[in-house]
DNA sequence: TCACTTATTTTGATTAGTCAAAATCATTAT
DNA sequence: ATAATGATTTTGACTAATCAAAATAAGTGA
């Protein structure tokens, strides 16, 4: 059984790999981990010496499949329990991150299973994230963002690619969660700015590192 | 932040105590920990530095307020993470003790919140074992046993004292879930065994370590 | 090519929890 | 009172995960 320590750095290499991939160098990993360089090296080798990482010195590191699986299952667990916690427990979206972050190593197949059934099977978590299936598979929509989808077009808003607190909560705050409708009315390169009009909402502008966290598929 | 371990340490001594008042010797504590004495010693030791336990050596430990206030904290997160395992996600009460086991140490305050709202405010779990408060205080019913009480009464049947699967899916079997009415139609010390009738059931003998382990109340 | 910067790896230590086995202590039985 | 028995404690060692700081490698600039 892999330890909630291996698990979590099996997790973070999937999402640098998914959001970067190739190769994910030492100091990277570390800084994902918040553990020192030496530290991610040593772990590192111990993930090869287990088959789960593929690990180039002084280059980087990579899952091999078997990692890639077992990532997997720890963020179907993950994304279950968000979801699982929003729904049935009506917990904040903005909280349930750092929750499921301690429950994703604790909750059994069996009790991941009943979770899965009582929620009807879903798709995608509070944040939109898709859940990966028992067998480990992942529906990625390639999707753009709100930072370079078509102007005046009206959108989905189908994914928020940010789990902090702070950020969800101003989202949530513009009205601008999964699922609403919204249209890029301008964007000013010079000015770093988008301005976007969220169905029965107020137009507002948000800086372009923002609008990037908000993807959004056509309708 | 107490540790798992610590957790376990000293749920186990908050029962074992319970069971049988006094200290809890090194050799007793090893066992129910399933670990070695040297390593009890070794931990005891550590949890005396803690201010958790009271330790008296080569003699026995017992639990300080502070190390019986966590106890209660732990137990208080099995039992209602127990019951809401049955009730939501219906799971089976032969399996939930397991699933339990590895949930109450992960759990936040918040989410038990959440849980012991949803299933309103509950006093015990599925084997009828009180739930005690966030306060941490406890309702012992101090009840006799199937080996115990009187005959011919009619009895409710309010505890089951053992959480092994195999024992909680007999008494399944024999519809002697907690709540179920029975009646002992007598007693017999040599053949050690016990007759019994529950409601709407047929006539059964139990041993008299098995009638032991069910908890009676009058009604 | 040589020195400099920067990332990576190595080395030595630390903490939590554990075991095996030797040493110690406290009781019982003679 | 002494020896035997049995529990407890101690000692030394190990694993997983970590850090601090020294050593090493690789790439860059002059």
């Amino acid at each position: 059984m892999a330890t909630s320590t291996v698990e979590n750095y099996l997790k973070q290499l999937y999402l640098e790999q998914q959001a970067t991939p190739g190769l994910v160098a030492m100091g990277r990993l570390a800084s994902l981990m918040g553990v020192v360089p030496g530290t991610a090296t040593t772990m590192v080798k111990a993930l090869a010496d287990s088959g789960l990482v593929n690990y180039e010195p002084r280059t980087g590191t990579q899952l091999t499949p078997a990692g890639q699986q077992l990532a997997l299952h720890v963020l179907r667990r993950h994304r279950l329990v968000e979801l699982f916690l929003v729904k049935v427990l009506n917990l904040d979206w903005s909280e349930v991150h750092e929750e499921a972050e301690e429950l994703e190593h604790a909750i059994s197949d069996k009790v991941l299973d009943r979770i899965d059934t009582l929620l009807g099977h879903p798709a995608a978590d509070p944040h939109g994230d898709p859940i990966p299936s028992a067998a480990g598979d992942v529906q990625y929509s390639q999707t753009h963002s709100l930072a370079d989808c078509e102007l005046h077009q009206p959108m989905r808003i189908s994914r928020v690619v940010d789990q902090g607190a702070s950020f969800l909560q101003f989202i949530e705050r513009c009205g601008l969660r999964p699922g609403t409708i919204v249209r890029v009315l301008s964007r000013d390169p010079q000015a770093d700015a988008t301005l976007i009009h969220p169905e029965n909402r107020e137009v507002l502008t948000l800086g372009t590192t923002a609008a990037a966290k908000l993807r959004v598929e056509t309708i």
